[in-house]
DNA sequence: CCCAAATCGGGAACAGTGTTCCCAATGAGG
DNA sequence: CCTCATTGGGAACACTGTTCCCGATTTGGG
């Protein structure tokens, strides 16, 4: 059971696809329609060939999957160091959320499956170069690194979840905050959670990416202190 | 298109069974088998009725899954407030990590849609009313709770992620490392990852736990500052 | 140049999925 | 006791990923 990236590609002497051309495929199908419409048909009809070709170049959807991923990741330009830790950090944080809110299924793949593709990698060292300005410890860096990557992945994926139930049900936002209002107000009116209902009330509507700059700023000023 | 949690539940005459008893049959399915096989019929057979019976309780299989999130989230006990913030957020994102790590399906769920059952809201609750205990200022209750839960959910799945691939390719720890070993061992000879080479060199191996705990006091000290 | 052999693309089929339609049996009310 | 709404659930549909296999095509060798 070798992995994808050990593993030299399938290329026929006349190659009417190659492994690209499937994830290439596959990514915008997955853009377009989401990630349930992405099946194995699906792609093959995008790519005008027959569905079980597909399996010439791969040896399951999961390998499809995880080629997907790599793929998006190619997208990222390589990231600059500055001198300035916190300033790169912040900029690869950012960066991160951006693909992943640009490819809205990326998010529900990295929460399932380490990725390990080049390209994964080529970002994870450039992450580790950031937070090597900041020290010499190489387990302080791993930590500072995991704890970053970590963030991004819920906060975007919390923010998905909502993005992502909309495109579900077919509602917008005016009509999935009309069918769940009612049901927040009679939770308020029940006054059984003193806390949420103040929440609801009082605090200011923030953007994501407002809430997002927020949480990562104090995230960097933690990074910094220890 | 009404929520499940503002319509009164279905109750026969002769209750043969209840909405709960559906939403735990399916928790132990996935508690035992993992999210793949939990199907309808797999469900019922649990419960030893006809599939299509289920759906006198349940609209959609995704209402189920919002039942189950709300089922599982009722054994955690409720938060008591020490007075010191610092603590109980530590001790609320504890539980709440620990909750995920007994249900591994529960992480998903919770990345692909939001949580508005009674129990959720109850928990929602009580960590806004620890974080309370720091500042007045209501957004940034808001704030601190929303950048908490982010952090359990990602560090979370991130060790889902791992363990669920074992599960899911039947591989164990060992096994799996002696598949991918090779790969990254050529990956760190290649000499394109310096950082990524050092880290994997240099770095001590903590355990999750450690990881998460290192990343949990970064953040709190972040949010103490400002 | 021609034929044999290896390679390639892809159709048929299988076991499984969520869900809808509908029908038979059951129990309550008059 | 009979009527009739209520309830459980079987059959069927349109899908899914994947394996097996076969016919077509291209290549290499004589």
């Amino acid at each position: 059971m070798s992995l994808v990236w050990s593993r030299e590609p399938y290329s026929p002497r006349r190659q009417a696809m190659s492994l690209e051309r499937v994830a290439r495929a596959a990514v915008a199908v997955a853009d377009a329609e989401g990630l349930d419409a992405l099946s194995m048909r699906r792609v093959a009809a995008e790519l005008g060939s027959g569905t079980t070709s597909l399996y010439r170049h791969i040896r399951n959807r999961d390998e499809l999957l995880d080629l997907m991923v790599d793929v998006v990741r190619d997208e990222v330009p390589a990231l600059s160091l500055s001198g300035d830790w916190r300033a790169d950090l912040a900029a690869h944080a950012h960066a991160q959320r951006a693909l992943m809110l640009r490819h809205p299924w990326l998010g529900t793949l990295l929460m399932i499956r380490p990725a390990l593709g080049p390209n994964s990698l080529r970002q994870m060292n450039e992450a580790l170069a950031a937070a090597a300005q900041l020290t010499p410890d190489a387990t302080r860096v791993a930590g500072v690194i995991g704890l970053i990557g970590d963030y991004v992945l819920g906060a975007v994926s919390r923010e998905l979840a909502e993005l992502e139930a909309h495109r579900r049900t077919g509602q917008s936002e005016q009509e999935w905050r009309a069918s769940v209002g009612p049901y927040i107000s009679e939770v308020i009116a029940s006054g059984d959670y003193p806390h949420f209902a103040r929440r609801v009330m009082e605090a200011r509507d923030l953007t994501f990416t407002e809430q997002f700059a927020y949480g990562l700023e104090r995230i960097l000023d933690g990074i910094g202190g220890g």
